[in-house]
DNA sequence: GGACTACTTTACGCGTCGGTAGATACGGTG
DNA sequence: CACCGTATCTACCGACGCGTAAAGTAGTCC
């Protein structure tokens, strides 16, 4: 903003990832109703005509927003908690590892996704997003605990609950050197699991406890 | 509106309450922006300078609305958890029992708590509120776990936000009968403290209680 | 150098919405 | 019944924001 734009002439889809970026950064902060067109320009340095040029209307801008940001936390988690067929708690954990490394290295998309589109005419999209993180942690406890998957749903929702409110307070703290540890991230992957471990494996009758980190050791 | 206009005159808290009651189900379905003066007033049966003499301004109305919600489930979940000097965890469980069941008799003044009111130029008294709920939950349990209050606090936001998760499936799942019992919202809360109840147990090193803490059945 | 096109500036139409002024009717009181 | 305070309505204004049109400017490829 202080010094003057050298009017650089760029490829489209590099503009309009300018635009998405600077869009989820205006939608976190605004809100949908809240932000305005010129505000997303102001916002990427460039003019409002250009903004719908490449970003569409804002409805389309913010779906595709909304779309990006979702796709990307939902790929790490997946590709975190996926891989390896080992333990079912460590795999829980790694998810979880991902999810909150994910928000707080992408805070504003967040927000987004979370906050600002629970409502209003996205709420059926994100919902979906939801649902299907919602699910990996389902299928994952369902195969641990050895339940089928529709009694594992309300437990799954249970923890990414659990997980939001933790990653809520997290964001939202000033003192954030309360949680002892190495990464941030990982500290609150392991306080969760720590809290609800015990009682997912009492349920599913031990065969999830059998982990070491787990257990309440008793 | 077609054949309604009786056009009759009522006391003025009455009327309030009226438009407040309205104001509620509209910002819970529209948010705060999105949500029109008209809509209120329509929703009312009443028109828009009624509301503006009955409710002031938008943002006093919203504010007046988040106000009484927040009194209301507040006070119901401490009176629940609060009276009684028993166990620790009878007496979260009696808070959660609470807290659900609010919950589900007064969804839309949840969802304008929750989801509406988080962002925008409310964040702030929403939040406070929210930690006063929070608050609660932190108390008792640094009580039952025998920490400090910084300690428990995480612990309360991931319990509050596990509840949070949990309403939500509750409030949108279309079978909801797949958690048999008597009372549902009961039958969450006893869910719920499965769930974190041993692990709670394990952190605060066991003077939350043995076996007998956590069972579903009390 | 020339042409193509990304980009800007400026301005405007249009719908919606917060908020208000003045007219109207209701209901108790004498 | 006539009267008056006031609850309530119809009609309206100004502001704001989305979306676009028109015309000019300047990078970049040949």
């Amino acid at each position: 903003m202080t010094s003057e734009t050298p009017r650089r002439r760029l490829a489209p889809e590099v503009r309009r990832r300018q635009v998405l970026d600077a869009a989820v950064a205006v939608f976190s902060e605004e809100g949908f109703h809240g932000a305005s067109m010129d505000a997303v320009a102001a916002r990427a340095g460039v003019s409002k005509p250009l903004v719908y040029a490449r970003g569409g209307s804002k409805e389309e801008l913010f779906a595709a927003c909304l779309r990006r940001e979702a796709d990307r936390l939902l790929r790490s988690v997946q590709s975190a908690a996926g891989s390896g067929d080992d333990d079912p708690v460590a795999r829980l954990r790694r998810g979880l590892r991902a999810f909150f490394h994910a928000l707080t290295t992408r805070r504003e998309g967040w927000t987004v996704l979370w906050r600002q589109a629970s409502t209003g005419p996205f709420a059926g999209e994100v919902d979906a997003l939801r649902r299907q993180i919602v699910g990996e942690a389902a299928d994952l406890m369902a195969g641990g605990l050895g339940v089928p998957r529709a009694v594992a749903l309300p437990y799954a929702h249970t923890l990414v609950g659990a997980a939001e409110g933790l990653a809520d307070w997290w964001l939202t703290s000033e003192d954030q050197e309360t949680v002892g540890g190495t990464e941030p991230a990982d500290a609150l992957a392991d306080l969760l699991v720590a809290v609800v471990g015990p009682g997912l494996a009492a349920i599913g009758g031990r065969s999830l406890g059998s982990s070491t980190a787990v257990s309440p050791e008793r």
